[in-house]
DNA sequence: CATATATCAGTCTGACTGACATGT
DNA sequence: CACATGTCAGTCTGACTGATATAT
């Protein structure tokens, strides 16, 4: 039997497939643990926007990710289910929803980042601090260069 | 309008996030520079591994890459098509598939490994060379200690 | 008979596409 | 009227689940 076959050398000198793989690490254990608090991955991310600024429609929270608008009907559909999150008609473009955080939206943001916190951790164990430092200055570099929104 | 928006800051800080999102870069290119020879990335990584050695089984092909075997059907099938691989049953336990690699497979996958460097090229682009070491070895070593398949 | 292999059919999620009601 | 915004309904892929025919 032995299924500790190795992966391939040749897959494994193909920088974008480790890329690719190990990304998919980061993104199973955070959809795992935000699928315990009943959210997604992009539930999180709207959560992190909506602190960090109020948008001026959902088109435009869309826009910001690079998902579409029809995909965030049931995201914000949650949160504000979820109570995490509320928001009203812009009386100056009624077309316009204004989305914000409640105060539960807030508590709930916090507690997950601290559990993002100690996933990370968990992720980047096998690295010293010093290499976790450059590890992320080096991945923060690729996403500015390929993705100006990241800046 | 002002589509500029910046991600937020809580999510950038979220390592897990910045590495599945860098992740998607190198794991959507390497598809669209894949589907243009009518292959997907399971199809490259199995070609890679039929190089590699020949497995005595496509359920030990499905297990060292962690994918389910009625998965790799299709997976197979699409190489036979393509007669990038050929199959025979196994003489010695007629309930297997001994899958290997035609010549016109190995040439293409010599093809597309050229492809894949340089796509690597253009993924590491803003790094010097001396960063891409060190991107590769961190995250050959995040790989390996969470997925032991990885060596 | 119980187990292993390959396959098929179904579901489920995320990402995309087109249509559409409402408002500017 | 053209256009913008939010929504709904559909498709398509990848990953998973359960059932089945064949072989051991």
């Amino acid at each position: 039997m032995s299924d500790d076959r190795r992966l391939p050398p040749r897959l494994l000198g193909v920088s974008a497939y480790v890329l690719a793989r190990v990304g998919r690490l980061g993104r199973t254990r955070m959809a795992d643990m935000l699928r315990e608090r009943g959210l997604t991955l992009w539930d999180f991310a709207v959560l992190t926007a909506l602190d960090d600024a109020p948008p001026s429609s959902q088109r435009e929270l869309a826009a910001q990710f690079g998902i579409d608008p029809s995909d965030l009907v049931d995201v914000v559909g949650r949160l504000l289910d979820l109570g995490l999150a509320a928001r009203e008609r812009d009386p100056a473009d009624r077309r316009r929803y204004l989305v914000a955080l409640t105060p539960a939206g807030r508590a709930e943001l916090d507690r997950l980042t601290d559990r993002a916190a100690a996933l990370d951790a968990t992720l980047l164990a096998p690295l010293t601090p010093d290499e976790r430092t450059v590890l992320t200055d080096l991945l923060d570099r690729l996403l500015t260069h390929h993705d100006p929104r990241a800046v």
